[in-house]
RNA sequence: GCCCCGUUGGUCUAGUGGUCAGGACGUCCGGUUCUCAUCCGGAAGAUCACCGGUUCGAAUCCGGUACGGGGUACCA
């Protein structure tokens, strides 16, 4: 029993015992810090073999809509982020709306009043800030001074009368809260930092405060991974989990907590769902493999080896140790995000590869959303020329595009054929098509025929030669590999597009 | 103001008393080459925030300072 590795993390549990949760509040996209903390949550829970809990935090019904929850949701899908119990998928803790929770809370504040562990406050924010700043001149901590804890009967009454709407509070305990976070060691807050703090408005709605902790604690979670934002409210929590247990509301367990650090934008900031770069969105249309980009997120805070940062999920389950998380904030770099995706791109099998492209060249236009036998063929032979050229799945189109689009929409890139076609490029246009006329249309033979007749016969060097070619083909100066691509092409079109090329040229 | 967290090359990190402080991204140079990439080779880049202490020895332990971030709501 004592000896076992992870008891600091898992305490008294077995392993699937761990229930984690992650609870977005669907205000709109997730952001890359979002799916960050869902990530660890994930391979925090997977690790240990235990639940991953899917929680939806939407008690500001002002700010959530069903699609932003229908989005939260199909974005999760797409990462490959599933969860064991919540929306969609059910369980035994239900409801995981919190929307759909309020009796339960209501139910849980009576029981909180009756057992003395919370009480009506009824000071007005007027009086409420200007205690708080005679506090703070002083140089007192500015939290709640506990004006209401020991309300008589009479005052009650008074401030009834007065038609003074309550609001309820916690009533905090009068000892330091030491709690071990699994990321940053032991952390303390003594007692007098510590106001009682509301629980329930005088309207009545449920605040985040109290619902967090109240469902953690009814759906039985026992560890929560979240981000350091919340480290400083966490001491109030964990006095509530406390009082929770005595009035026998869940399942009398205090969660061991895990405040990660924030991901940067630039700047010095926490990256917000404003910044650019900062939604998943973003890089779904730019065609970002869900693999990459979670593999470098993973990054920001963890690592799996000393010598090593492209990995699969499956590598990271196996790996993750929330004890290995850095505590300091990372900056988010878009550039190595990308990096890491080119090397999951690299890695992909071939024949997957290919179909992932085919999304990104169907929203272009350029295949049909179910291409035909002939257009899947192309595009088979064409990814071994494209799989190590591309970053991105949205890169096919400008890589690939000049392969399917129809012969009329065919266009050069204004500033290929500005640079490439010019001086002595109809020449080669024209020397071009004079060789590829009747020769066999496989790479090998069209490489042969247009070295003999640019390089050997007009003297060129294989740059200046292929270059005209290249853009009257392809539209573009960068491409896939030439004779590759020329095969793939097709002889008609090739010789097409290259008289088309030729013919654009002023007569010299 | 008060409370909490953080600080290793430009960026992300490895590292928990003895290492030439390792790797990756980025940058630069070179090779391969039909373009672009890939791939290969090489280079530059770190007083481990600062000051003091403990120690034969500190990026690693302790204290302080500075700087950065977060919290301090009838937001989440």
């Amino acid at each position: 029993m004592t000896d076992r590795p992870d008891d600091d993390v898992l305490g008294d549990l077995e392993p699937t015992q761990v229930r984690l949760r992650f609870a977005p509040s669907p205000t709109g996209l997730l952001t890359v810090g979002n799916i960050r903390t869902a990530l660890f949550a994930w391979a925090f829970a997977r690790h240990y073999g235990g639940k991953l809990v899917l929680r939806i935090e939407d008690t500001d019904a002002a700010r959530n809509t069903p699609e932003a929850l229908q989005y939260t949701l199909d974005s999760l899908r797409w990462l490959g982020l599933d969860w064991d119990e919540g929306p969609e998928v059910g369980g035994d803790y239900g409801p995981y709306l919190q929307s759909e929770r309020m009796d339960i809370y209501a139910d849980v504040v009576a029981k909180l009043l009756s057992a003395g562990r919370a009480y009506h406050c009824y000071c007005s924010q007027e009086e409420l800030d200007q205690r708080r700043e005679a506090a703070r001149t002083a140089g007192q901590h500015s939290g709640y001074d506990g004006h209401c804890r020991n309300l008589t009967e009479e005052q009650v009454t008074a401030y009834v009368e007065e038609g003074r709407r309550p609001v309820v509070r916690l009533r905090m305990p009068d000892r330091p809260i030491v709690f071990e976070d699994l990321v940053r060691g032991e952390i303390t807050f003594l007692p007098e930092n510590l106001g009682d703090y509301v629980l329930v408005r005088a309207n009545g709605h449920p605040l985040y405060p109290l619902v967090n902790p109240v469902d953690d604690a009814l759906m039985e979670i026992t560890h929560v991974l979240r981000g350091e934002d919340l480290l400083p409210s966490t001491p109030r929590q964990i006095a509530l989990y406390e009082a929770l247990a005595e009035i026998g509301v869940g399942g009398g367990r205090t969660p061991r907590f895990g405040h990660l650090p924030f991901v940067m934008g630039e700047g010095n900031k926490k990256l917000s769902k404003r910044d650019p770069g900062s939604g998943l969105g973003e890089y779904m249309e730019r065609g970002f493999l869900p693999e990459g980009l979670l593999n470098y997120l993973a990054l920001l805070g963890w690592s799996i080896a000393e010598d090593r940062d492209v990995f699969t999920m499956a590598e990271m389950v196996e790996a993750f140790d929330i004890r290995k998380v850095n505590a300091n904030a990372a900056r988010f770099d878009p550039k190595k995000c990308e990096a890491i995706n080119a090397a999951h791109m690299r890695l992909l099998d071939p024949e997957e590869f290919g179909r992932r492209m085919i999304p990104f060249l169907a929203k272009d236009g350029m295949l049909p959303a179910e291409p035909s036998d002939d257009q899947l063929a192309v595009l088979r032979a064409a990814v071994p020329l494209v799989q190590e050229r591309m970053n991105t799945l949205s890169e096919s189109v400008d890589m690939l595009g000049f392969l399917f689009v129809d012969e009329t929409a065919f266009t050069l890139d204004p500033d290929a054929a500005g640079k490439v076609l010019t001086g002595d490029a109809g020449a080669v246009l024209e020397a071009s098509v004079k060789a590829l006329g009747d020769v066999e249309w496989t790479t090998e033979a069209i490489e042969a025929a247009l070295r003999t007749s640019l390089v050997d016969g007009l003297g060129l060097k294989p740059k200046n030669a292929f270059g005209p070619v290249r853009v009257a083909i392809s539209g573009r100066r960068v491409s896939p590999p030439l004779f590759e691509s020329l095969e793939l092409l097709g002889r008609e079109k090739s010789l097409h597009r290259l008289e088309q090329a030729r013919s654009s040229l002023p007569a010299e």
